[in-house]
DNA sequence: TTTACCACTTTGACGAGTCAAAACAATCGC
DNA sequence: GCGATTGTTTTGACTCGTCAAAGTGGTAAA
């Protein structure tokens, strides 16, 4: 098995094919053979290590057959790397749901627990806690949890920065996991499964006004809007399943203000 | 804090310590000043390394004011190192009586897995546990839980093999806590909590028997009666808390024959 | 086309943790 | 009291993951 240093490297390399997958193609994001590539100094800021660690790591993972890594190009995942990396995400987001949903854990503070305990828990354990939670599929910030075999699913969605103004849509996930926009958005009640009303786009101002159910009104930038992901309310499709209701979320949930 | 690979060292000197004081004073554990003195030779096998590899790592915790090292003759806790050590126990027991009481997991297995995580939970993570399992004293296998302050309750027990026939007396811990034995031991129903009645015992044979409750007679030797600790019947003092009846120990509990 | 710049890679070094094997000390048997 | 045994310590070497700083190569501006 590979060591939590590498499996890290792995998951990080993983979100950041994602994250350059989504922006719009030719973004500074360099492509070979049209798949995303990720450079060294983009891995090594969110592993959070100098590049030339991360070169040296990155060489060693394409020796063990985890990645393909052409110089001064950039590195992706071999099939190989993916699944393992599938694993370990598997892992982070199903911890995150864990500690949230049993512990009643707040879920701007669950990303960094799991974190460290997503390289301790096995297997077996980590069975036990998706039976519990009754095999769900997205964790608490709406992210898919990759299956027991390495597959993901990832719904067809859009952002809520291009829904039209009287459109009504669902919330399905927050792509900014950092505490502070969690807090902020919990407090908004831009929070997963929230069906959210936008009032009004305004071009020049580059702002939007939404309304999460009967909750105030709160105005965004379209940038921010650009970090919910949304699909149509009651379209009965990519139904997040969970095992219980969100109890974390309940707990500090909307309506009591920005304060 | 400490690096995990302190911690084990210090976790298991303090393992060894209790060990050594649970023998016969004299016994071939060499004392410093009345006080259990670990071998080398001892806490290498514990931890799993050479005994070269100890020596170089005790030599370390002694600079860093965990232990006291006399070279030669031992190794012992120093206050602040047993702090630590109690700190680290406290880690594993919870997480072993969360593993076997919330997750369902067997009580033979949660010892391996909770000797991973007892280093990656933090207090945050470790505190919503205590609160779920409403502050348990003990353990699975009866050992008491230290407090978040760092100090142990050792209840004052006798040993099963001290028992007189006829008499009747609570189990309350397992001292023996390898997986096979805890197998042997529940299919038995020699459990923490169970009644046993000592109906009678051989000095030639080095054997007794012992039946637990209204199961059938088990003879077992003297040596492993001494695995058990007990208490006398209902005598409501040392009642060990738990939050919860036993689940897991029931779900495969006694009853079910040793096949 | 040349120059600057920036990102990337290489190099040398380091700390943590480990082992194998050689050197050493205490003790036990005779 | 002397050697043999046993456990301990030392030594030298190794792996993993890391950094700082020097070197290198593309690219974009002049």
């Amino acid at each position: 098995m590979a060591s939590r240093t590498i499996e890290n490297y792995l998951k990080q390399l993983w979100l950041e094919e994602q994250a350059a997958a989504r922006c719009a193609p030719g973004e500074g994001n360099r492509l070979v053979r049209g798949r995303p590539c990720v450079s060294m100094g983009r891995l090594a800021q969110t592993v959070g290590v100098t590049p030339g660690t991360t070169t040296t790591m990155v060489k060693a993972m394409a020796d063990a057959g985890l990645a393909r890594y052409t110089p001064r190009a950039g590195v992706r995942l071999t099939r190989a790397g993916e699944q393992l990396a599938l694993h370990v995400l598997r892992r982070h987001r199903l911890l995150e749901l864990f500690l949230v949903e049993v512990l009643g854990i707040d879920w701007a503070a669950a990303h960094n627990e799991a974190e460290e305990l997503e390289h301790a828990v096995s297997d077996m354990v980590l069975a036990h806690m998706d039976r519990l939670l009754g095999h769900p599929s997205v964790d608490p910030h709406g992210d898919p949890i990759p299956t027991a075999c390495g597959s993901v699913h990832m719904p067809d969605v859009s952002s809520l920065s291009d829904i039209k103004p009287g459109g009504r849509t669902t919330i399905v996930r927050i792509l900014d996991q950092s505490p502070e926009f969690l807090d902020f958005a919990r407090n908004c009640g831009l929070v997963p499964r929230a069906q959210v009303t936008v009032e009004k786009v305004s071009g020049q101002s580059q702002a939007m006004s939404v309304r999460p159910g009967s909750l105030p009104e709160v105005s965004i930038s379209v940038a921010v809007a650009g970090k919910f992901q949304v699909v149509p309310c009651r379209a009965g499709r990519h139904r997040a399943k969970r095992g219980r209701p969100a109890a974390a979320l309940r707990t500090a949930g909307p309506g009591q203000g920005r304060a």
